[in-house]
DNA sequence: ATGTAC
C-alpha cells in the first residue's frame, strides 16, 4: 500500500484541496471536496492514483479528482487529466476506464407523477418485460456484421436513420449521438465484435439501472424550461454502457500499450497506467476503437430509450406516454479539446472516468437551444436515492468537468455482507418504489450505504465552482442491471 | 464495469 499523499486546503478557493508537486509529479494534485477530502473506503488508493497520474507525460494544468473520486483501475474513478498532444502527451485507457462511454440518459415524459400512478405498476411490468439486463447477452437489437459496422461509425444517428427514435433525439445527444473518427479497420478486435452483436440496447449490471422518476424540486426555473423538465414531471433516467464491446476494447489497448510504452520512452508509476503518445499509431488506434465503443454505447442507450417509450405508450397512449429526450452525456471518455494553457490554446486529450463533460453557457459545441443555460449534465444517485440534472458554469475547473454520481465507499462483497437483497427491496417498496429485475445479491450489491450521499456530492460539485443545480429527481420505480 | 479468472 502507498502512503497517503498530504493534502492541503487550496489559496485557490473554496471546495479545493491541493496535493503539491513531490518526486515524479509533473503537475499538483487537486481534489474538490467540502470537507473530508480522502476517499472513505478502508484501503481506498485514489489519492495515491491522483499522484501517479499526475506524473504522466504530457499532463498539464493538474491531476484533477472530482468530490465522488474513488480507487479505479490506474486512474481513480472522478479522475480528469489533459495531456497537451503536442509535446508527447499520453493517451491510457485506463483513464477512460473499462466502461468506455458509460453514461446517462434522461428522457422526460409529458405526464406528472398523479397522472402515472395508477399505471405505475403496469409501466414497471412493460419495462421488466422490455428491458434486456445482467451479464451477458441479451439485446433490443440483435445486430448483423455490416449493422454493426454502422454503429460503431455513427451511434445514435444510425439508431435514428433506421426508425430507432427521432430526429430531435440526435439534437439533444453529446457530439449529436455520434464521435467521429471511429475505428474503420482492425482497432476493434474480432472478440470485442462477438460480443458486441448481441448486446445493443441492454443495461448490464452492477450499478447500472432505468428509472422512473420524478422531478422532486427545481433550483433553476429557466435552465429546467429550456432543457424541458419542470417540477412534478415523470422522468426515465437510463445509466449504462458500451458492455463487453468496450471491455474488450479496453482489454484489448492496455496490453498492446503495455507493450509498446518502453519504445517511446513512456515511464508509468503503474502499470495500470499504459499509455503511449497520442500521436503514435498505438494511441491513434485506441482513440478510433473508444471512439467506436462511445458510438456504441450511445446507441444502447437509444435503443433502451426505444424499449422505454413502447413500455410508456403502450399503457398510457401515445400523447401521455411520449418521451422527450432531456440530454445523453458520457463519464468515461477521453475527448481532444482546445484549452487554453497558460494564456495559449492548445491542444488537449482530457480523459475523463467517472468525471462529466460540463460546458458553460455559450459554449460552441453546444446545440443553440442550450446555447444560453449551458450543458445539461447528468448525475445519477445510487438505487433509491436522488438522481441530479446540473449544468456547466463559466469558469468551472478541470476543464469543465464535473462529478458522475454517489461514489462507492465499500466493496460489492463489504456492501451485500451489510444488508440483505430481501430487506433492502422491502425498504424500497415501502417507500413506494417499485423494484424489477435483479437478484436479492445484485440489490445487496447496490445497497446506499456502499455509497456516499449523492447530495453532498452534488453540494460540493456546487461549491467548487464546477457546475449548478438544475434539478433534483428521485426514484418512482427502478429496473435494475 | 466485465461471458465477475487465461
Amino acid at each position: 500500500m502507498a502512503e497517503q499523499p498530504r493534502i492541503e486546503a487550496s489559496a485557490e478557493g473554496p471546495g479545493r484541496y491541493r496535493i503539491a508537486p513531490t518526486g515524479d509529479m509533473r503537475v499538483p494534485g487537486v481534489v474538490f471536496a467540502t470537507e473530508d477530502p480522502l476517499p472513505q473506503a478502508a484501503g481506498d488508493q485514489a489519492l495515491a492514483q491522483v499522484v501517479n497520474v499526475a506524473a504522466l507525460p504530457g499532463i498539464v494544468g493538474a491531476s484533477y479528482a472530482m468530490p465522488d473520486v474513488h480507487w479505479g483501475y490506474g486512474f481513480p474513478i472522478g479522475g480528469v487529466a489533459a495531456t497537451d498532444v503536442e509535446a508527447g502527451g499520453v493517451v491510457s485507457p485506463g483513464g477512460v476506464g473499462f466502461d468506455i462511454s458509460c453514461g446517462v440518459r434522461l428522457l422526460a415524459a409529458r405526464c406528472d407523477r398523479a397522472e402515472l400512478a395508477p399505471r405505475l405498476p403496469a409501466v414497471m411490468d412493460s419495462l421488466g418485460a422490455r428491458i434486456p439486463r445482467g451479464a451477458g447477452r441479451g439485446a433490443v437489437w440483435e445486430l448483423s456484421d455490416s449493422r454493426l459496422d454502422r454503429v460503431l461509425a455513427e451511434g445514435a444517428r444510425h439508431a435514428v436513420d433506421s426508425g430507432h427514435g427521432v430526429a430531435r433525439d440526435l439534437a439533444r445527444c453529446e457530439d449529436g449521438g455520434a464521435l467521429t473518427g471511429a475505428a474503420a479497420g482492425g482497432e476493434v478486435g474480432r472478440r470485442a465484435r462477438e460480443r458486441g452483436l448481441g448486446q445493443l440496447g441492454s443495461l448490464g449490471s452492477g450499478n447500472h439501472f432505468l428509472e422512473v422518476q420524478e422531478v422532486d424540486e427545481v433550483y433553476d426555473e429557466a435552465a429546467a424550461e429550456a432543457m424541458g423538465v419542470r417540477a412534478g414531471q415523470v422522468c426515465v433516467m437510463i445509466h449504462c454502457g458500451s458492455r463487453g464491446l468496450g471491455h474488450q476494447i479496453c482489454t484489448d489497448h492496455v496490453r498492446t500499450m503495455d507493450r509498446a510504452m518502453r519504445r517511446y520512452g513512456v515511464r508509468v508509476a503503474d502499470r495500470q497506467l499504459a499509455a503511449v503518445p497520442v500521436t503514435s499509431p498505438e494511441g491513434e488506434a485506441y482513440l478510433r476503437a473508444m471512439a467506436a465503443a462511445a458510438n456504441y454505447a450511445r446507441a444502447n442507450r437509444q435503443l433502451l430509450s426505444e424499449a422505454a417509450r413502447r413500455a410508456f405508450t403502450g399503457e398510457l397512449g401515445t400523447e401521455r406516454g411520449g418521451l422527450d429526450l432531456v440530454y445523453d452525456i458520457s463519464h468515461n471518455v477521453a475527448s481532444l479539446e482546445t484549452h487554453r494553457v497558460d494564456g495559449a490554446p492548445r491542444r488537449l486529450c482530457v480523459h475523463r472516468k467517472g468525471a462529466t463533460r460540463a460546458l458553460p453557457p455559450g459554449h460552441r459545441d453546444l446545440p443553440p437551444e442550450l446555447a444560453e443555460v449551458g450543458q445539461p449534465v447528468l448525475i445519477p444517485g445510487t438505487m433509491g436515492t436522488a438522481s441530479y440534472l446540473l449544468t456547466g458554469v463559466e469558469g468551472g475547473g478541470a476543464w469543465h468537468s464535473a462529478c458522475h454520481g454517489a461514489g462507492r465507499v465499500r466493496s460489492r462483497h463489504g456492501a451485500a455482507r451489510e444488508i440483505g437483497g430481501g430487506r433492502l427491496r422491502a425498504d424500497l417498496e415501502s417507500r413506494g418504489i417499485a423494484v424489477r429485475g435483479t437478484t436479492a445479491r445484485g440489490l445487496a450489491e447496490e445497497a446506499p450505504t456502499a455509497y456516499k450521499d449523492i447530495d453532498a456530492v452534488v453540494a460540493a460539485t456546487e461549491s467548487a465552482g464546477l457546475a449548478r443545480r438544475v434539478a433534483r429527481l428521485v426514484p418512482l420505480g427502478v429496473v435494475k442491471g
